[in-house]
DNA sequence: AGAAGCATTTGACCTACATCACAAATATAC
DNA sequence: GTATATTTGTGATGTAGGTCAAATGCTTCT
């Protein structure tokens, strides 16, 4: 459904119902199964991602094998390898469905296109990247400041509904520590 | 001095003489001596500052009174408190010099106006935030997978001359340890 | 419904890094 | 140029969180 999107841009600038009908041009949409891929890493990467609906995972396996989580993408929410994206290098995260999802797709063509054309659509863009920018900085913050006991219960008041979707272990690699870990936290 | 500015957002987008006037005249610019803040914990920020030359730390204090350093701002970089700044909250960071330095003074009203006036600006300030975003969720990502040894030996590569400028105490604050363990590291 | 595969918990032990304390070496200021 | 502060190094000891291993619960698939 494309009245998410509508929604959720329309947070930052109003659109007509033309100029909306301008921008959905520029997406395509797809369906995905749990267990999906959207990128592995090692793959090019020339779409950014809007769900509309489920649940995806952003992560990179290092050299140990040990997966580590850099984002949750839900309900709209945005998500790629964005370095892989911006810079056109290959992907080293990987992004995969934990449950059946849908998503719109942007390719990086379509995205200039769109913001050179419609300066709603590059404000509109400009901002979401200065937002997001922030929020990483919190999270640096939270990882360089607090423990693991305290980003836990941070989280967990933060995204109440995770804790539902997504099993523990998947959490505990979020936010930096073993499984095993989390499970004492949580006692 | 303003080449290095322009030059800086000639890598993104090149600009005739009279609109690289028009952006100059949004800013102001300003001297500070070593040891002056530029803000502090609790101020209202409404600049974003692009560094001329000099050096500053953008840290924040915890309740236990230990800094943690988000970014330092060499030449060529911006910094500010984004998150104050774009959201209008008290500061939670503060900026200091840690030597004398110039920067260029853009104000977030300022900021609107040339996004909004030269749709150039717009497409400039919306890369920069993406390469912004893509350099926070590196460093997030080498939080998760590295160990303090291997941060340090990432960061001595990537920016050798900080080594020079800034002591031992500050570098480690960066990289989440503490200046015994960075001294313990470096032998 | 039963088998096969995940997810979670708990225990014993280990390691990277923190903390505290003090000494030596450099800066900075009067 | 001596005094005061700041920076750095090193030792002894503490602790959060990691690793490995085994037991028990849950899903999911046929």
């Amino acid at each position: 459904m494309s009245v998410n999107l509508r929604e959720h841009i329309e947070k930052i600038v109003p659109l007509t119902d033309d100029e909306f009908a301008f921008v959905l041009s520029h997406f395509t949409s797809k369906k995905l199964k749990k267990h999906q891929f959207l990128i592995q890493e090692g793959d090019t990467v020339d779409h950014s991602w809007f769900v509309v609906s489920g649940l995806i995972k952003a992560s990179h396996t290092d050299e140990s094998d040990k997966e580590h989580i850099l984002q949750f993408a839900m309900e709209d929410w945005w998500v790629s390898d964005y370095q892989a994206y911006h810079y056109k290098t290959p992907a080293t995260l990987s992004l995969s469905c934990l449950e059946d999802t849908e998503v719109l797709c942007l390719s990086l063509e379509n995205s200039e296109k769109l913001c050179s054309e419609l300066q709603k659509a590059e404000h509109f863009f400009r901002r979401k990247a200065n937002f997001g920018y922030v929020a990483l900085q919190q999270r640096i913050l939270s990882l360089l400041t607090t423990s693991a006991k305290e980003r836990y219960e941070q989280m967990l008041k933060q995204y109440p509904s995770l804790f539902q979707r997504v099993p523990k272990t998947l959490l505990a690699s979020y936010l930096g520590v073993t499984r095993e870990t989390l499970s004492r936290l949580s006692s």
